[in-house]
DNA sequence: TAGCCTTTGAAGTGT
DNA sequence: ACACTTCAAAGGCTA
């Protein structure tokens, strides 16, 4: 029951949703081992010394060297395991790599200039970075990762850096490559074990012969790039982000990529690559006749929908991506201000990743790229719109097995185990103002339920007197979004809501999951769920308030 | 096969 | 300044 009070930045159950551990059935188990992981962080930063040493490290030696099983193993292999390959990448000048799932390349240094210092080491962000993917283990220092072949300052340091880096692209510290190592349960198939160093049993960046299977550049995909925080997000080999006319428009266009580099950085992220030779990638900047479509930066909730959607998949056997989406929405609100923090935090260097790439492009751009949705009729997205639109309610999603009787209960997990008030009132993520400057929203909105069928249909009858009326007025204006999320963040008081558990009345779906699909099992949640249960319930009040503006 | 559904957040447009 | 709109991911579903 470590760091119950949630205080630390290390909140155990942040790192939990970050890590997403391949086995969830494990996710529980972790949570409360992860002191004896931490606990371990000295064998693990020791052993890898000796590691880095060897360079001969086996499985079976490290086992042994390890000082014994836990529950935890798992985490501290993938620390370890994740170590060993900083180590080792750093001294190959190569690439820092998913800790999670071998074989795919990626970099997690944040800073997108420098993420080494003079002295070879981490930069202060890269290492805040790297910590708070791993919170409970202290990224090695400059003398740890120092080395001779390291990246230089003239590598990496300056904005603009004069000669590249072997493997280094420029943005390549926030160009992360990996895709599926959230995936719950095995890695991706293409992400096979050869990949894995003969001589250390460390999974190694493959080359890019080996990496082009993995980025197949499908016509549809043309346009597009993977996901610059791959590592965090399972890109189902869907790329992200487009390339502008004219090739990959790159904020230092004096810089010139190797063959390497330019083959994952053009495969992932030029529309136009071609790879002729299977080592060599050449771009071809052939002239579109359309623009190709930038997408936007994903905002700290895609991120996190990213991550957690296969473990949610997983979890339920849903698929269907309405409802898991509707868990993830309450699940995201369950998270605890520093958990949420991290992913603004990400979000914000997307953004940051995105403008770099992209430096002249505009959410405006895509507008009226995707097909306009039919909801011209604004005005009717109201009650009558319920019933039409809600045509599928989650609830046949579901599988029959996680059907319960206990509404009541479920509901507690979900509703009440809202972000901690004080999120809402302190934006902690303190997401570095963007290009745009905008202050960091607050995620622990009071956004009122939307127009859910279950939620007007069902819970309105518990929810009945107070919230009732305030649901039906706020739907409307809380239809459009969540623009409006920062002017109705703060619930005023809690009228009348205290005892009764109205608002508590979720779409059936969620009812009668489990409630660790409704927010995280860790301790700190089950005690914000009490603690925050009065906060929920106010809820309507700040939509009448709202409403009433 | 295009679009809907569903979520939150960012950023756009409109008043 | 505020309200509203669109899009970002995702995958089953629907017309």
């Amino acid at each position: 029951m470590p760091q119950l009070n949630g205080g630390g930045g290390d909140d155990l159950g942040a790192n939990d949703e970050m890590i997403s551990f391949k086995d969830e059935g494990e996710q529980e188990e972790k949570i409360s081992e992860n002191v004896s992981a931490e606990r371990d962080l000295d064998d693990v930063k020791s052993s890898l010394v000796n590691e880095s040493e060897n360079n001969s490290s086996s499985s079976d030696s490290e086992v042994k060297r390890r000082p014994q099983p836990r529950p935890d193993t798992e985490s501290y292999e993938k620390a370890r395991e994740y170590f060993s390959e900083a180590l080792r990448r750093q001294q190959d000048g190569g690439f820092f790599k998913s800790p999670h799932y071998p074989g795919y390349p990626f970099l997690m240094i944040p800073d997108l200039a420098s993420p080494y210092l003079s002295n070879g080491a981490l930069s202060p962000s890269a290492r805040t970075y790297l910590q708070m993917k791993w919170p409970l283990l202290d990224v090695p220092s400059s003398a740890a990762l120092k080395d001779s072949r390291s990246p230089t300052p003239g590598h990496l340091s300056n904005k603009v850096p004069v000669v590249q880096h072997a493997h280094m692209h420029p943005l390549t510290p926030l160009i992360t490559y990996s895709n599926d190592h959230f995936s719950p349960t095995t890695p991706p198939a293409h992400l096979s074990p050869e990949i894995l160093d003969p001589k250390t049993g460390i999974p190694r960046t493959p080359h890019p012969s080996e990496l082009s299977p993995y980025y197949p550049l499908s016509p549809g995909a043309v346009g597009q790039i993977p996901h610059p925080l791959g590592w965090l997000v399972p890109q189902q080999g869907q790329p992200m982000y487009s390339i502008p006319p004219g090739g990959f428009r790159h904020p230092y266009p004096a810089l010139a990529m190797n063959a390497s580099m330019s083959s994952l950085v053009s495969s992932r992220f030029s529309p136009h690559v071609v790879p002729h030779h299977p080592h060599v990638h050449v771009i071809n900047y052939k002239e579109d006749e359309k623009k190709p479509h930038i997408k936007k930066p994903l905002n700290a909730f895609m991120l996190y929908m990213k991550e957690m959607r296969a473990k949610v998949v997983a979890e339920c056997t849903l698929k269907e991506s309405a409802a898991i989406n509707q868990i993830l929405g309450r699940r995201w609100h369950s998270l605890s201000r520093e958990e949420q923090a991290k992913y603004y935090e990400l979000a914000r260097k997307e953004r940051q990743l995105h403008s770099q790439l992209y430096p002249g492009w505009s959410a405006r751009d895509n507008y009226g790229k995707r097909k306009k949705r039919k909801r011209d009729n604004k005005a009717d997205s109201t009650a009558e719109d319920f019933s039409a639109r809600n045509k599928k309610p989650c609830v046949q999603y579901l599988p029959q097995e996680k059907m319960i009787d206990s509404p009541a209960s479920s509901h507690g997990s979900m509703l009440d185990s809202p972000a901690t008030p004080s999120a809402a009132l302190a934006s902690p993520a303190a997401p570095a103002p963007t290009h745009s400057e905008q202050a960091q929203p607050l995620s622990l909105t009071t956004k009122p339920e939307r127009h859910h069928p279950h939620f007007s249909l069902i819970s309105k009858p518990s929810a009945a007197s107070s919230s009732s009326s305030s649901s039906s007025t706020s739907s409307s204006s809380s239809a459009s979004s969540s623009s409006s999320h920062p002017s109705l963040s703060l619930p005023i008081g809690s009228s009348g809501s205290q005892s009764t558990p109205p608002l508590l009345s979720r779409p059936i779906p969620f009812t009668s999951l489990h409630p660790s699909l409704l927010s995280p099992p860790s301790p700190f949640h089950q005690a914000a769920l009490h603690s925050h249960h009065a906060l929920f319930q106010s809820q309507p009040l700040s939509l009448v308030t709202k409403s009433a503006d």
